[in-house]
RNA sequence: GGGCGCGUAGCUCAGUCGGUAGAGCAGCUGGCUUUUAACCAGCUGGUCGUAGGUUCGAGUCCUACCGCGCUCACCA
């Protein structure tokens, strides 16, 4: 047991075994839901019981108020939170029993839904089951677990401890089914492709590593589907979407996380136009469906993300923003001193440094950047009247990135002709040898496809107004705990909770 | 990785100039049949993140380390 268990809670548990009653009993009640009871039990009332309408309901019990002969006390459940109201006169057999109950226990309740004096909707309990003993006591109810550290190590707690948080992951929940709904009546087939990737591509990141026994070989956890996703556009599925978690290696913050969840989707016959319409009639959708208005509250300022979307083409911003082209090497290469830049040994990626220092926090939106410079689109089709620039768009609000969309890449000499260019650069973000492969792919035939990727924790973010990614997240990456400091984790605790068990 | 800040009871937090470790909530005991963070009386609860150092004396000052947050860098 961890030192979180009160000994006096442990205590009541044994007493009730010695009772005979099981603190952990095996079966449940068959509830109703909270939110459920409240929606049909109306308004205004008379003080006193609903006669005939008897409810079970089950959840944690909080902050009970013991007057003596009568207890209220909140019971919550994932739906919503009801007031029960024990009393001795109608619990006569019971009433001893409620020295066992403490804050944070689960409980059953059935009763009929009648209200106070106060005019509080009340269930008047007629039997109450504890369907397990909590040990470790909730957190202090006046601020809950304020400490965001504790609230992310311990989720389990903050969700019904700290107000507002469930409601967030409800919505992410609604969120992904609403984008599930939305590509399919379009006539896509959802797919899983692999998480161990030999190469890894699809976008510039560093991998994380790790190594099959029997194959005896290492592989890297994927960076993106984008590669295999539009293998199965060759395969002749048409239109396919991954909701893929991905991996990179790199920083933490509150727009990035180690491990995060991208939806990518493809579409034969369709190109980037395409693409930013459905972009755009996505967003709009669920934003209507999961808060009832377009218009949404992110970082403080207001965006409405009702279609169509603000289209600014990135040669043009760069152009405006920095007064030459972005392919002018000395004047951008001046500018960038300018602002101080250092130079990271490539032009195209000073280049967009340049573009990103002074262009991208104009990108409030939502807004559409279209048109990249083709250094820069690896897997990217080259616009057909502009061999400077790609069919390629990036999807802002607020200034950060939600989505990257292109015509996608389909010339297969072309492609590997890029690939090669990718591994000569050395970068450690650049894969380390040609995906032959994925190149062999496209020399079948890859028809005209159109393909876009959305960050779907920063879409939640920006739908439910949370400021930081850690906060959409159930469990966001932390620095794990030494086994001294994690109580769970000891040597010691181990046998003495393998007892507890079976 | 750099800068700034934080770490004290199960939870939320005080702790002055370096001089006996504090409050509220939770818990325990008692009282109370209409509370909404109930209330009243009493009690319990501490390796002050860890390890060193300075000092007669360290929660407080110094150093290192650990953890977390913010921020910058990184992240097309």
């Amino acid at each position: 047991m961890t030192d979180l268990a009160q000994s006096d809670r442990v205590a009541k548990a044994a007493a009730m075994r010695a009772a005979g009653v099981d603190p952990f009993p095996a079966r449940g009640v068959v509830p109703q839901p909270i939110s459920e009871l409240l929606a049909g039990a109306g308004t205004a009332a008379e003080p006193g019981p609903l006669v005939g309408k008897t409810v079970t309901i089950a959840g944690r019990l909080l902050a009970p108020r013991d007057f003596g002969k009568l207890i209220f006390a909140p019971i919550v459940d994932r739906t919503g939170r009801v007031q029960i109201g024990l009393r001795r006169d109608s619990l006569t057999e019971w009433w001893p029993q409620r020295k066992w109950l403490d804050a944070g226990d689960q409980l059953g309740v059935t009763g009929e839904l009648g209200f106070t004096q106060k005019g509080e909707i009340t269930v008047w309990a007629s039997e109450v089951k504890l369907l397990a003993k909590s040990y470790a006591p909730p957190p202090e109810k006046w601020h809950g677990l304020a400490d965001v550290e504790q609230r992310y190590r311990r989720r389990y707690v903050d969700l019904w401890a700290t107000e507002g948080v469930m409601d967030v992951f409800i919505k992410r929940s609604k969120i992904v089914s609403g984008i599930r709904r939305f590509l399919e009546a379009q006539g896509y087939l959802e797919v899983e492709t692999p998480t161990l990737h030999p190469i890894f591509g699809g976008a510039t990141a560093r991998p994380f590593v790790t190594h099959h026994n029997a194959l005896g070989c290492d592989f890297y956890l994927r960076i993106a589907p984008e590669l295999y996703l539009k293998r199965l556009i060759v395969g002749g599925l048409e239109r396919v979407f991954e909701i893929a978690r991905n991996f990179r290696n790199e920083g933490i913050s509150t727009r990035h996380n180690p491990e995060f969840s991208m939806l990518e989707l493809y579409e034969a016959q369709a190109d980037y136009r395409r693409m930013m319409e459905i972009a755009e009639q996505m967003l709009e959708r669920l934003a209507l469906d999961i808060n009832g208005t377009t218009k949404v509250t992110f970082r403080g300022a207001e965006y409405d993300l009702k279609a169509p979307f603000q289209r600014v083409r990135y040669p043009d911003l760069f152009r405006q923003q920095n007064g030459c082209e972005f392919d002018d090497e000395p004047a951008v290469r001046q500018r960038a001193k300018e602002l101080g830049l250092t130079d990271p040994g490539n032009y195209w990626k000073l280049m967009n440094d340049v573009f990103e220092a002074t262009c991208e926090k104009l990108l409030t939106g939502p807004v559409f950047c279209t048109d990249y410079p083709v250094p820069i689109c690896p897997l990217a089709k080259t616009n057909p009247h502009d061999p400077k620039t790609a069919e390629r768009f990036e999807l802002f609000l607020g200034g950060m990135e939600l989505g990257n969309a292109f015509t996608e890449l389909n010339d297969p000499a072309e492609q590997e002709r890029r690939f090669e260019e990718q591994v000569a650069s050395k970068d450690e973000e650049a894969p380390g040898e040609v995906d032959v492969d994925y190149v062999q792919a496209l020399e079948y035939g890859m028809p005209p496809t159109g393909g876009l990727g959305i960050g779907i924790d920063r879409l939640v973010m920006v739908l439910t107004g949370q400021d930081t990614i850690r906060d959409v997240l159930l469990f966001p990456a932390m620095r794990p705990l030494s086994a001294t400091q994690a109580p769970e984790a000891s040597a010691e605790g181990a046998p003495a909770a393998a007892k507890e068990t079976h």
